[in-house]
DNA sequence: TAAAATTGATGACATTTGTCACATCAAATT
DNA sequence: AATTTGATGTGACAAATGTCATCAATTTTA
């Protein structure tokens, strides 16, 4: 039996999930975890084989949680299952040693076909992102340019990231004018979709 | 037997539902659509007893499709089942006749229940929901407002907005002013996500 | 240690954005 | 026919945004 956690905010798609999981005669859903935190948690007290993680998650994400899993050198094999085929995140979760990276727009049946190729030591990389991921450029940003990106898409004028950043409004201009550049956008709201869209927020 | 179909983009997950689902032994899950178009022609051949929709999808959201089963006075009742707790969306989902509204953070279980009330001629609203639904203000914008908040929370400049919708730019101007201060938000990015956040665009 | 890169700041400037008062025109209402 | 209403446009103005050259202090690197 192949011993399963997985890591999904959205209860009634994780209780849907180990459903379909527990279908499969050599699968079986040990726990369930809403966030990053208590997927780790659960991870080191139960030593599952594979771990299946959204990305987007409150308190810690699933890209955070592949970190601390592969800095910790806990056995669990890591798969990633996300509704966004966005660069960046194959990159970071790459970087933490992820062993599969599948869509939630992929057919249901292959879940279970990932889960166990990677419990048998093999891959499992959703086929529409194997062949742009590496293709796609590298996040351009510096950390200052992702932290007033982030802040000025919620809105916050170049005075108000001033202030939440205790930097000058002069400065805060400089990075977004950059940013902007950087991403060839028009404007910061652009800038905003843009990086966010390629997973570097 | 309950005959049910699900609409939902991602298939993975309606896949996984449709698992989740079938376990009941009063449950038939007939079918999976991955849009609204999709749903509504389903829903016309084959009479299921209940349609469970996600909302956001592409060609035909879920509400368009709960508007249009309305209008047809097709006999099937519906359950919105999402991530979004917005109150512009339950409201037009109620406007459509919808009979349940439950959000992919309820456990997993209360779907099932969902179904069955409703079935029965109940109704069945996610209760987080069920309070400030009506409290929470309608929808300010005028068609226009939104049209133009839309196309600004992509990046458009005043100026492209105008060329696209074939209006001045002064106008526009004025739209997104009028937009912002019916939204107390401080510029138009805050007015788009606000709007968005509410269910409005 | 000297040179180079990094981080943050400033000032000047053009452009864009947000606000407001008012104008125009057509359609709907009285 | 006269009035009201709604949708759109204009002009003026202040504020915010985006760009650029340049500077100072630190840190890194050679």
């Amino acid at each position: 039996m192949i011993r399963i956690i997985i890591a999904e905010d959205q209860v009634m798609v994780s209780g849907a999930l180990a459903a379909l999981l527990t279908l499969e005669p050599d699968l079986d859903v040990i726990a369930l975890a809403k966030n990053g935190q208590e997927a780790l948690a659960l991870c080191q007290k139960e030593m599952p084989d594979v771990l299946i993680t959204d990305i987007e998650m409150p308190i810690m994400t699933g890209l955070e949680l592949a970190a601390s899993i592969a800095e910790q050198n806990l056995p669990c094999k890591v798969i990633v299952l996300t509704t966004f085929a966005r660069a960046g995140y194959l990159r970071r979760a790459m970087a933490s040693g992820v062993r599969g990276y599948m869509l939630k727009d992929a057919p249901a049946d292959t879940l279970a076909t990932a889960i166990r190729t990677v419990h048998a030591g093999g891959r499992a990389i959703a086929p529409e992102l194997a062949l742009e991921s590496w293709s796609g450029q590298q996040d351009p940003l510096s950390e200052r340019e992702r932290q007033v990106l982030r802040l000025a898409g919620t809105g916050s004028s170049s005075t108000e990231i001033a202030k939440i950043m205790h930097l000058s409004e002069g400065t805060i201009r400089n990075y977004l004018s950059e940013a902007i550049s950087k991403l060839d956008a028009k404007n910061r709201v652009e800038a905003f979709r843009l990086a966010r869209d390629a997973g570097w927020l």
